[in-house]
DNA sequence: TATGAATGAGCCTTCATTCAT
DNA sequence: AATGAATGAAGGCTCATTCAT
């Protein structure tokens, strides 16, 4: 039996460990994806050893889920904030454009996994509906000039909104303002009806 | 959309044992993505030793390059040769959609991966490229009623169009026709004059 | 066997939490063998922290083994209180093989580890001080029949017994009854005088 | 993507590879158990890398098992050879005792852990058949002198057998005559006729 | 004194790459 | 040229032990 003796291992108080997790794991997944990513880096990145991390999640799948929708949520909260149907329709798409993109931002592309990796084809849904619930978002704070054309009502369009923002933020990450001018104006065309349009 | 001269390249002509290692790579790395692809299975799935693989591509990550640009280059020709000014703008549409997503649906997804991974940081412009030669055709083979904004210059359409057929075949694997459905509309709606789209 | 002269010692009294930790870890390591068995699985068993089991042993091996000869001081107990030299010798064996076994079922085999294990090298004349008292109590409350065989003193011979009982709790668990029976028909054959044994 | 650059990683061309990882887990193995062994010196001990190990087993578990069950196929070879129907009874059973000791010695106990560790619950019978095979072995070689009773047909006795030599090869490693002494003794008595041990 | 969060060495396993054949 | 056995760094996860509270 090897006893571990007392090698550099004195355990820390750490305040916020949580929230340090928190930050270190949506960082790094969301510059590098899953699999790219390991357990010993976001322990280093967040200053505490690898051994905490398992102390709040079980498994590194479940961290990057928790994460990600966490992420996700607070996404949901600020773009629901930042609307109002007192606003214009155009007004409101530019906001939610705007704040939408900034989450992107953030999250650097964080989720768009679940899309594609093996692991996560059970989660697929979660990403669904959360881009759901954020067209809704949308939606429902446009009072009048909304194309009434059905596909409005599609779960693509948020669904495609969702990857278009991501691939803006991918392939032109220093053209912030070109980009969100872009996603404006495509969903102006979009969702407005054509005399709407017309005053772009 | 940028108006380039060059032609599809000609896809390479290629050995039997070439052929073999790009069909078992193409399929794997669609199917599973990059990293979650082992050389092993590759070699295995071609019928040949991994030492063969070594033999043609000095390393995964080359082998991964190669096979994605080849397809796409196959990709390029196959639209290309699906249009013409002869047809009506939309008639054009359609058939570009078609083929397009077709030729998505083939590759599942594989590709994307380059706008993710770090690793593959400095071959986005890979990616970037081939979109472009790609709306450049569709573009080239309206000849009217295609809406004068400036937007669709920028090559930020053809890559949007891009990751929206993508998330159309992830999120809605079994619902081909109406995923076909929605971009065209999608794209009728951005491409044409609004008077063309009226018509719908 | 060895004629020994001391007695067994009295267990331990012990407070109220350490009985907490020995059932724990008796239970567990019983059950599931010394590596399987880890610290806070025997803390949470008990209903204490792990940090508390520290207070109490410097770390695993030493719990395991205080355990383990706790136990077995306990079964000495049992065993000496149930044979007397009043009882017939083959009365003596049947109640020693009933007494023993049960105790070493309740154990489950715990202890064997010891003969075992290379990190429990050391501790190995535990095993066989052990074996040796219990032999010894059974020989000294036989009065007459014994075999005078120079082997009968041999201290193989307890410690024969012990892994033949652990064997047949191991092996046959529900066979309980068989078991006895067995165990001692092989004792009477070994002990007694030949003309004890045919009466058998 | 970290490409792993030409370390010292030059894959040998080695010899009797098997018999090498055969050798060096049945060493270690039998020296320090199942679960303190780990495959990092296994590999070692068997001068070959950790990975190549599971070119020739998919796992840990496996090669154990692996490398127990072939080892006792070759003990009950060597059993068998070393008996026969022209020797008398004692002469057979002297024989069986030496071999089928020299055996466990060379083992040193390994397999016993199958009648312990959790994970190898499923794997009971396998002690048990092979112990009932050595004891057919030594049955049918006995023609005359054999005790009658019943429990001769008892599984027990083979298996009481098996754990009852690991014992002594434990306990008393440097007193191997008197080991094989006490067992052959032990063997007599309870094997043959009451007339037959008195010759002893 | 009791606690349990924190720690990191260490374990099993995978896989891109090499090279003797 | 083709092969696949050999390799070892690296990754996910466990757990005995420590110590601030």
């Amino acid at each position: 039996m090897k006893i571990h003796k007392g090698v550099a291992k004195m355990p820390k108080i750490i305040k916020n460990i949580e929230q340090k997790i928190f930050v270190s794991a949506f960082d790094l997944f969301g510059t590098e994806g899953y699999k790219s990513v390991d357990m010993k880096s976001i322990a280093q990145n967040a200053g505490i050893g690898v051994g905490t991390l398992y102390n709040y999640y079980p498994n590194k799948k479940s961290l990057f889920l928790n994460v990600l929708e966490s992420s996700w949520e607070d996404t949901i909260l600020k773009v629901g904030q930042s609307l109002s149907p007192k606003y214009s329709s155009r007004e409101n798409i530019r906001k939610f454009v705007e704040v939408y993109y900034g989450e992107i931002e953030k999250r650097k592309g964080m989720g768009r996994i679940i899309t594609r990796e093996k692991d996560f084809a059970a989660n697929k849904s979660l990403f669904k509906d959360i881009q759901d619930k954020l067209s809704e978002l949308l939606v429902r704070n446009i009072q009048n000039g909304l194309d009434d054309h059905m596909f409005i009502e599609d779960t693509r369009l948020g669904d495609a909104l969702a990857v278009v923002i991501n691939m803006n933020v991918d392939l032109y990450p220093d053209e912030r303002d070109k980009n969100i001018d872009f996603i404006y104006y495509l969903l102006c065309k979009i969702l407005l009806k054509s005399n709407q349009i017309a005053k772009l």
